[in-house]
DNA sequence: TCCAAATTTATAATATTTCTAAAAACTATT
DNA sequence: AATAGTTTTTAGAAATATTATAAATTTGGA
């Protein structure tokens, strides 16, 4: 574990969900000697490690997660917020109804964040 | 509805799950002429028309399936091969669980399908 | 048939991610 | 503390995938 690649932790950990290149303009901020290849390297890094996770929405956009087990997520259809569910244990449920093994999962639920339904009302 | 939307979305159906360059190729089999673009422009139309779905996975795979209601898709984790899984309506179950409104979501289960299974035996 | 709108084509542009090789930094050993 | 070996970082190029543009074509309705 490298600085830099510390760096790049923490920043997600600080972030919560962040694109690529969100996490490299803090990481920057921190190291200007930052590159753009050294934000992926860590990032691919820090999966392969378990201590983040890799998201993919639908609408086309990539993030990195700070929190590595399975979970469920909100993306606003609108802005494009994304927020942790909590919907229990998923993967136990999941496994329950199928005979393939459940290596993990991901669940996007998209949704309409409170401020955004507010816009329309 | 053109005859090379037509066409998109006839080997898309015939595919069932089809990366973008997959279904270029196979609509330029029945349209010599068809062109990447075209592919594209229509498998957005179909998108938001409803016909057909878009789905990403975190491994980096972007593919469009012929079935538009939101369902359960499994995917190999080592030689990519997408399954349709069938957990019952799960939509209903989230919105249970949580106040946010569930306009739709994708699921994702990473297994190991039964040829990969056999592979490591 | 003719006109307006939408689609298709060809190409260029953009954006994102990966690759390469050299430099730098870290590790473990003496 | 010096060194040898491994890993990481950098800078830049390259590959890839997707989108944008404008002209040409096609489509469907009056």
């Amino acid at each position: 574990m490298t600085a830099k690649r510390a760096a790049v932790l923490q920043v997600l950990q600080e972030g919560g969900h962040m694109r690529p290149d969100e996490i490299f303009a803090k990481a920057k901020e921190k190291y200007p000697g930052m590159v753009l290849a050294t934000v992926y390297n860590n990032l691919h890094a820090l999966c392969e490690a378990g201590l983040i996770r890799h998201i993919r929405t639908a609408q086309g956009a990539d993030y990195y997660d700070k929190t590595p087990a399975p979970h469920e997520h909100a993306i606003c259809a609108d802005c494009g917020l994304m927020l942790d569910l909590e919907l229990g244990d998923l993967g136990a449920a999941f496994a329950a109804k199928t005979d393939l093994p459940v290596l993990t999962y991901d669940l996007i639920v998209y949704t309409r964040c409170p401020e955004c339904q507010a816009k329309y009302k």
